[in-house]
DNA sequence: ATCGAGTGTTTACATGCGTAATCGAAGTCG
DNA sequence: CGACTTCGATTACGCATGTAAACACTCGAT
């Protein structure tokens, strides 16, 4: 599923911060956006106004008017950004590879036990 | 181990670019590593070179003199800097959590038949 | 002694990003 | 009706990045 519907745009780091807090609460205003990271960021409502306009210019989040005002609403899914990201680092760093990937994560110790039970239950369940 | 000796500044892509080559073949002048990687990203000497002093400034790539001119070598290296860029990734996509990567290569298919052999494999090995 | 080839250094410039102030239209309260 | 508040839109601005040309220096060949 989730085909590459990749508008190309690519989206920063900030923005990514913003799109996180749509693909939580679903359709919200830019207050609500506001409310929802400014304080753990330490944004003003200015920036997130324009880190959503720069999105939808992007096509990653559409608007539907409320009122006087926007609703906005994510129009890519988490899954093939998040996809798409880490895609795109594997075939940076690792020649496309995931194995080395994960031996990297756990050489770095990144891999806790938890990581490790749940990494096998998958394979088990992908060994079917 | 590999201590995080983050020297704070970030490596771009295009840097890193040039950082792969000279992980590849160790000390090298410009011209060298212009051989090698110009035509592939369609690059002039003038950019390589830009791309070097900018390595040199953050300090990821020292010069030592070499008759009129300067060998580089990599001052970080290449596991560092892999595993620190997979961190990164880990957590800014997945809280941290190294299980949701797999998963998510796994979902999109990103994961060869290989790739799961070799990671059993792994698995098997830290099991002990 | 001179001229050209090769090198590192300096300067350039468009684009993207982070961060925000300001502006203009449109309700809201008094 | 007029002041105040709210939004989105426009403009701003400095730093990073991608990409490179111009400059200065020096070695080797005429």
């Amino acid at each position: 599923m989730s085909r590459r519907k990749d508008t190309g745009e690519r989206i920063s780091d900030a923005e990514h911060a913003i799109m996180e807090v749509l693909w939580d609460k679903n359709p919200v205003s830019a207050t609500d956006v506001c409310d929802a990271i400014c304080d753990e960021r330490d944004w003003s409502i200015a920036t997130v106004k324009t880190l959503l306009s720069r999105l939808v210019q992007k096509e990653a989040v559409g608007t539907e008017p409320d009122g006087r005002k926007f609703l906005y609403r994510p129009l890519i899914e988490r899954s093939d950004y998040v996809g798409g990201e880490s895609r795109r680092l594997v075939d940076r760093l690792f020649g496309g590879r995931a194995a080395p990937l994960f031996a990297q994560l756990a050489e770095s110790e990144a891999l806790t036990d938890d990581d490790l039970a749940e990494i096998e239950a998958l394979l088990r369940e992908m060994r079917k």
